[in-house]
RNA sequence: GGCCCGUUGGUCAAGAGGUUAAGACGGGGGCCUCUCACGCCCCAAACAUGGGUUCGAUUCCCGUACGGGUCACCA
């Protein structure tokens, strides 16, 4: 194949040869599946870890699913995720436009030219009923085929509306190569002759992909796996219009169970709405990059930088991956307790600010005891309702076998406590944890018989973020005597 | 239905013609501990199936079952 002179056509001084090109076009439908976030990760990591260029391009073809706003959520989540583009409609780039419907001129030129190597053929049959509802019409047997030169020039001259077709030879096999699935064949006979042009002059999907990825210089096509059984058709096109075939790397979906592909329809969650429920973007990113590949060796956590280093395409999966919510809860909960604690006090305040209004308490200090115990920001204003009011609870809290205590037991710590708490100099935490142990080691017991009558009355609550130091110190002195004072009163009554 | 693809514990998955078949999540148990968590330790849990090839297959080949994809002037 004279690769130096077709691969590129015209491009050559645009695009230097060897480099790894690669490219997400995503149809703009309003939201990133977490599927297409995956495909647009991988397809990242293989330009990034090649050195290469990652293109943006918008395929918006069918004019009929158009979505406003729809690629500012592409630009939000790839901006947000680490997925920086070096060329797209945003940025520009040597072989623009970016947006498949501002290319709308290029497309028909190419199909012509597979019309004369009789790789194609104008077809001006109506939309047939079997067509319609997808039934085993033979596409080998449209009459449009073999007309006579002619007669489509006759016509066409007439104004009859037209597509084009792909001729696909009745005879012999073709033979494609994928990364990820090796050589498939397949009987020509099995390919239909798909529309490459279509009644409104618009590429279909199939023909605009072909000639833009060639024109743009794509190496690796990268997509999902339903277009597996569209690829013997895709090298035919290349080979009729005389083009290099690009790296195919076609992979498995994500499943939200063993029957079916995540979906919007069935109420899965899309890229935004995981991150609307609290999940933190490294934490999506780096779970979804494991599901359906895996690295050399055992390590899980990467940064989307490390990804790229370490991804090697050959170790995408081939069977499909079912989406388990609960492991990226655990990616969560890791990558919140890896966070600094400046960083996840901001990103906490407006979930705790959901739960506690009085302005006396510092969020600051909440997201400390917090940190170690949220799996995903959603789940924080459920553990503060005890914060900006004390609850009516049950006295029954104050008995608790392992801690030795019972409501005689507690009533009888909170008086010791009460008195050195309101006379400790100053409320620091170790103030008030020296305070507590000193008295428990006083009385000869554990701390928990000291701690546990206390954390009960500061909160009302058995489960508590944070034991009862935390608690005391962040309400201050003020209110914990306060509180103090009514678990007191609760127990004598 | 035709064609194509896939199948290792509940989930994600490593792996190689000969292994005690990794690891992680989840589950169970324990330790730690002022609760819940965190952390640490331990445990249970898998090669879909039938034939080959082979000294030996979960690994290679064929069939079967099951699942998925595709068969649009949608992408």
């Amino acid at each position: 194949m004279t690769a130096d002179t077709v691969w590129f056509e015209n491009m050559e001084a645009r695009i230097p040869r060897g480099q790894v090109r690669t490219r997400f076009a995503p149809s703009p439908t309003g939201y990133m599946h977490v599927g297409n976030l995956r495909t647009a990760l991988y397809t990242w990591c293989i330009a990034r870890h090649a050195g290469g260029r990652f293109l943006l391009r918008i395929e918006d073809t069918d004019q009929t699913r158009q979505v406003e706003g729809a690629v500012e959520i592409i630009y939000k989540t790839l901006r947000d995720c680490g997925l920086d583009h070096d060329e797209g409609p945003d940025v520009g780039g040597p072989v623009g436009p970016y947006v498949q419907t501002e290319r709308r001129d290029t497309y028909l030129p190419y199909a012509q030219r597979l019309v004369e190597r009789g790789c194609a053929y104008y077809c001006f049959c109506e939309k047939t009923e079997s067509e319609e509802d997808a039934g085993d019409f033979s596409r080998g047997d449209d009459p449009c085929r073999d007309l006579p030169q002619e007669e489509v020039r006759r016509r066409l001259e007439a104004g009859l509306p037209w597509v084009i077709r792909q001729k696909i030879p009745h005879q012999g096999e073709t033979t494609f190569h994928d990364e990820i699935f090796g050589d498939i064949t397949v009987p020509n006979a099995d390919l239909d002759d798909q529309v490459l042009i279509k009644r409104d002059g618009l590429p279909t999907y199939n023909f605009a992909n072909v000639v833009d990825d060639h024109l743009m210089g794509i190496t690796h096509v990268v997509r999902g796996s339903e277009y597996l059984s569209s690829a013997p058709k895709y090298d035919l096109l290349y080979r009729g219009l005389g083009w290099e075939i690009p790296r195919y790397v076609h992979c498995s979906p994500v499943m939200r169970d063993a029957h079916s592909k995540m979906s919007k329809r069935h109420g899965d969650p899309s890229y935004e709405d995981l991150i609307a429920q609290g999940f933190l973007t490294q934490a999506v990113v780096n779970y979804v990059a494991l599901l359906g590949w895996s690295p050399e060796g055992e390590r899980e956590f990467f940064t989307i930088q490390e990804l790229a280093e370490v991804f090697d395409l050959h170790r995408i999966s081939r069977s499909p991956a079912i989406f388990d919510l609960e492991k990226l809860t655990y990616f969560n909960a890791a990558y919140i307790k890896a966070m600094a604690p400046e960083d996840f006090a901001r990103a906490a305040e407006p979930w705790i600010r959901r739960a506690v209004k009085n302005p006396a308490l510092d969020p600051a200090l909440i997201a400390a005891i917090l940190q170690p115990r949220t799996e995903k920001l959603s789940d924080i204003p459920d553990k503060l309702d005890f914060f900006d009011a004390l609850p009516d609870y049950d006295t029954e809290l104050y008995v608790h076998k392992k801690s030795k205590t019972d409501r005689a037991v507690s009533l009888d710590a909170l008086e010791r406590v009460t008195p050195r708490l309101r006379a400790l100099p100053v409320w620091t935490e170790e103030a008030i944890g020296a305070c507590m142990a000193d008295l428990a080691q006083e009385l000869g017991c554990k701390n928990a018989r000291v701690m546990w009558p206390v954390r009960i009355a500061v909160s009302g609550r058995a489960v508590t973020p944070g034991g009862a130091v935390e608690l005391c110190h962040i309400l201050g002195r003020e209110e914990t005597l306060r509180r103090l004072e009514d678990g007191m009163a609760r127990l004598r009554a």
